[in-house]
DNA sequence: GCCATATGTTATTCACCAATCACATTGAAC
DNA sequence: GTTCAATGTGATTGGTGAATAACATATGGC
């Protein structure tokens, strides 16, 4: 999202170590990997990465970044794609969803390591996760105007959970029939079906 | 849970170490907490606390295995209060619903931490949370019978992350009110309401 | 009240790991 | 093909925090 390197090696290293971050902190937690479990996952040395990145809290950020700047980009384009709030919302359901099984592992990271962030990141990252759930709430209010505030926020923040669910165990069949599914568990919990 | 304290204020001091233990990882994460803030929360130095545990690990240890015991002791006496399968998932999902409103912190930990087990530990939890799950997995069976395995799993977990997804936000108004928002949502997701 | 044990304290040790440094290598522009 | 910035490396350092040790006090049974 920011800071493209120079040159086409550079960009290369920085990818594979935030995909290297991504994997190897979901599976073992941000403090029991190592600068140089990153490094080496990526196929450089740990002393490297300062190359690319601050510090080892700045890799963490730029995953988190990624998260929610993807699924925000997903949930602005359902928004001018859709025009009843009805089909935005399932809209929305579908990107979160598909996002959520083509990212298990940054889905597990975000889940688990927000407070691994260095404050001021942490803040700036709650703020967009805030303007997507806004995104949310906004239309689950037009598609069910007589819920209050707290029902619209305990809904939007359950169907989250519910289908962040997905980084949580092992899924069996295709991605098709587990999006299948979560959809229709994600519109029973917002009432969608019966309309 | 285990290993009572000879002495009175022994168990006074074992159970603020664990009570301190949830509130501040859950707050700043097990990593960020050292043991002389545990201790000094509990009212002790941190050198107190290899009195009472083997090491740092070991109070992580004891709040996980507090909440996936009394998710299981909810759920069997669920089965044994209710006949038929309908009766007793909802009973799950009720009790569910109270341990998580009435222990948000401890859910907080348990959803994030999980790699911070030491692995023989890691594994205990994991197959006691396996047999929580199970109890779901045959009781939702009975209710469906036509859905799938991937369809049961996809189900359970998921309406695991709706409720546990309590952990992650400011909840207004009563904590009734929150229940049956999301007694209404989990019966949703799991297609309990049309009978 | 006395004694054994449980509980607690301060000071110290020891390992670990992020971060830095001085030095090599790559690569693209000219 | 030379040059300079970008990228990479092995060795070192410095801070941090869990764990231990040596010593002090509280508790409860008799």
């Amino acid at each position: 999202m920011v800071a493209t390197a120079p040159t086409a090696r550079g960009q290369r290293t920085r990818a594979s170590l935030l995909a290297a971050t991504a994997e190897l902190v979901a599976a073992r937690g941000f403090h029991a990997v190592g600068i140089s479990d990153i490094g080496a996952a990526a196929g450089v040395s740990g002393a490297a990465i300062y190359r690319h990145f601050a510090n080892k809290d700045a890799l963490l950020v730029a995953v988190f970044e990624s998260v929610v700047g993807d699924l925000l980009e997903g949930a602005r384009s359902a928004i001018e794609a859709h025009a009843t709030a009805e089909a935005t919302l399932c809209a929305f359901i579908d990107a979160h969803i598909q996002f959520a099984l083509a990212n298990r592992t940054v889905i597990k990271v975000y889940d688990q390591e927000a407070h691994n962030l260095p404050a001021t990141d942490r803040a700036r990252v709650r703020r967009q996760q805030r303007s997507y759930a806004n995104l949310w709430f906004r239309t689950v209010e037009a598609v069910n105007p007589t819920w209050s505030e707290a029902d619209i926020a305990a809904a939007v923040h359950g169907v989250f959970g519910l289908i962040n669910s997905v980084a949580d165990y092992r899924i069996n069949g295709t991605a098709a029939q587990h999006a299948a599914r979560l959809r229709t568990m994600a519109e029973g919990a917002l009432d969608l079906e019966r309309r």
